[in-house]
DNA sequence: AACTATTTATAAGA
DNA sequence: TTCTTATAAATAGTT
């Protein structure tokens, strides 16, 4: 904002950064400051710079409040979509009746997160509800894992093209040696290439 | 900072303040998206207006991913954290893109939990859900817990009604008994409406 | 919502 | 980091 306009995008040199860093973000909690007296809200700023150093600011100094008043309040706060008919390719009409009545408890369940809480539940019901969250999260961490170890596995198999053609040409090079300093010893000479497994065993 | 000073103080005029509100806040948005972008840190911002309306900004549109590196950096009192590299935040259609991106993810969880996991999501997406999932059953666990007190509390309630009527009833009957039986020994008698007091303690 | 006169923030240099 | 200063940005009051 002074002496030269700034591009938006990350500054690429080093020190160049850290400086700005420091000032914006000293100028950002000062006008997050001022915006809370002057007009009486409530604010949390949470800022990691990219060296994973933490810096705060919270209104009342009380970020656990904010954090809270926040989670109660993106229950309301986003509302994509009413999950409508679910595409049931299910056979026996008692399976779709209890199905039905877990849709029933899910939707109820999403009106809850989704809808501002509009939707009183039972304490079974948030008991029945938690565990289907966690069942979710289960879940997707199951798919985590796999994309994970395909990655995993994918790398894998690189890694074994790479040694196999670390190995043909430490023998290109040995035999080439070999030609040129006739009758010598022949050392084993290992290559950069070749690296130790990785930490994941299947 | 313009046609004279301003106080550092609440602005009393409603209209006044609820105009300086809007204007703040967008700069303040601005500048924290700003900073994030120019030295590759992680912001999260959470503004609630003094009449209780939520604005906020976060990086990668991941505010639970922020609250929870923030409550890791928080609990570990200054623990050192491993500097994790920030992929480059998109610097076109700013905030707009990135809750949309996150209502995105949203709206594909959704399809994710009804459609028994059909719909492919990407490994960070199924991080960014997994935090909303760990916020909401954090939220549930706190309502049912907050139900569980106060359903404890409203037996407490009906144990004390309940024991000062047994003693009532005691009294009632020791005294017939002493009319009944004049001068014979007193003798205790105890009803079963005494009961123990509960496992939890307040 | 727009428009400016000013104040503030800050980039670059030291 | 800190100070200085020229200049870009933000914004208070007004229209």
């Amino acid at each position: 904002m002074a002496r030269g306009k700034v591009q938006m995008k990350r500054i690429e040199n080093p020190v160049h950064r850290q400086v700005t860093f420091c000032k914006r973000r000293a100028g950002l909690l000062k006008k997050a400051k001022e915006l809370s007296v002057l007009c009486d809200a409530e604010i949390g700023v949470v800022i990691f710079s990219a060296h994973g150093k933490l810096y705060e600011l919270a209104t009342k100094g009380n970020m656990p409040g904010i954090v809270e008043r926040y989670m109660k309040s993106t229950r309301g706060a986003q509302a994509p979509e009413q999950p409508k008919e679910t595409p049931q390719p299910l056979d026996a009409k008692e399976e779709i009746s209890m199905l039905k009545q877990e849709i029933d408890v899910l939707q109820k369940g999403i009106r809850y997160m989704f809808g501002g809480g509009a939707a009183e539940m039972t304490l079974d019901e948030l008991l029945v509800l938690e565990k289907y969250l966690e069942m979710w999260i289960c879940q997707i961490r199951s798919n985590k894992m796999e994309i994970m170890l395909k990655e995993i596995q994918l790398l894998r198999n690189k890694e074994g093209i790479l040694q196999a053609a670390n190995q043909y040409l430490q023998d290109k090079v040995e035999e080439n040696f070999e030609v040129t300093n006739f009758g010598s010893t022949p050392t084993y000479m290992p290559y950069p290439l070749t690296i130790q497994n990785g930490i994941f065993q299947f």
